[in-house]
DNA sequence: TATGGATTGTTGTAAATGTCAACGATTAAA
DNA sequence: TTTAATCGTTGACATTTACAACAATCCATA
């Protein structure tokens, strides 16, 4: 019921669970498809020696919004202690500085260095790449407007 | 930068890391939402000793289309050794029971009982309960909209 | 200005999940 | 009949997750 394509196990055309109701689900939906991106997503970051998590991490050290490890872990929903890790390698590897905070100095920020940004830069394209290949069904229009629709169940605001 | 309600972190206003550009990384999106919706769906399930897992089990269990072990492997992006510890517990619990396949006896189709149908009904309330408040910043037409790119995602077809 | 309470990063640990290889039973192919 | 492949199962191992404790620091308020 499944073909296997380059190692991956895709989805033929005979899935007859798909006509069960449990496809009206959205956690079930939103846990497939994010599934199956991150097998493609991975791929192309292992490249890099990067996995989603720590690439994620590496976005916003380079957004120059300065985050803190705290902050990283609320916003990727994290546990503070997997932070310490993830920003333990990217330091080590150079691509991160830690940084003491300005007014808190409890909290360490964490900023991309050049390398980090270089990097990232890299990686951003091949990681865009898997992306559409995981959305390769949709056009481009309804990729929009699903991402639309999920920032605003999370944050709420335009749409 | 969070607030408590109820023992769920929920985005307060201030989340500043909203600006990075991760938030048009589409599997950021889903891993996110995703992950809000679970804590609240387990919460949920947790009345029924069920998890998320289980209760996709079981609900393919009671779909009428008799899956085996392996299509339920496969059709939910799992091990075919985990779908042997969730069928087993289902199983003891008298919740669904094992049949040899009709022309493959090697293959095992797993059927949901009368009392695994009944838990469902009541489970299966108590899970729309939860994913409609993981979405409540969207209108009933946008969930629609949103389940059906995402199925078109997932599998094509209609749009 | 002190003192108590909360928060931040960190470490360690225990539980849960994921991954993979092997096995008997069964099926399919040659 | 022999051979290869598939299904469920078991077990071993790695990774991920969840949680508690801790020192350092901040904050509120007396």
């Amino acid at each position: 019921m499944t073909i296997d394509v380059q190692g991956v196990k895709q989805d033929g055309a005979g899935e007859k669970l798909v006509a069960a109701s449990i496809t009206n689900d959205m956690g079930f939906l939103l846990a497939k498809l994010h599934a199956s991106g991150s097998v493609l997503n991975n791929r192309a970051l292992a490249d890099f020696n990067l996995k989603e998590r720590s690439y994620s991490v590496l976005i916003l050290a380079d957004s120059g919004l300065e985050p803190t490890q705290r902050e990283l872990a609320d916003f990727l929903s994290l546990d503070p202690s997997q932070i310490v890790a993830l920003v333990d390698d990217l330091e080590k590897r150079k691509l991160v500085v830690r940084a003491p905070g300005k007014q808190d100095r409890r909290a360490k920020t964490v900023t991309a260095t050049k390398a980090g940004s270089k990097l990232l830069d890299e990686a951003g394209k091949a990681a865009r790449s898997a992306e559409a290949q995981a959305l390769e069904r949709l056009s481009a229009d309804e990729v929009a407007t699903m991402k639309a629709l999920l920032r605003k169940a999370l944050w709420g605001g335009l749409a």
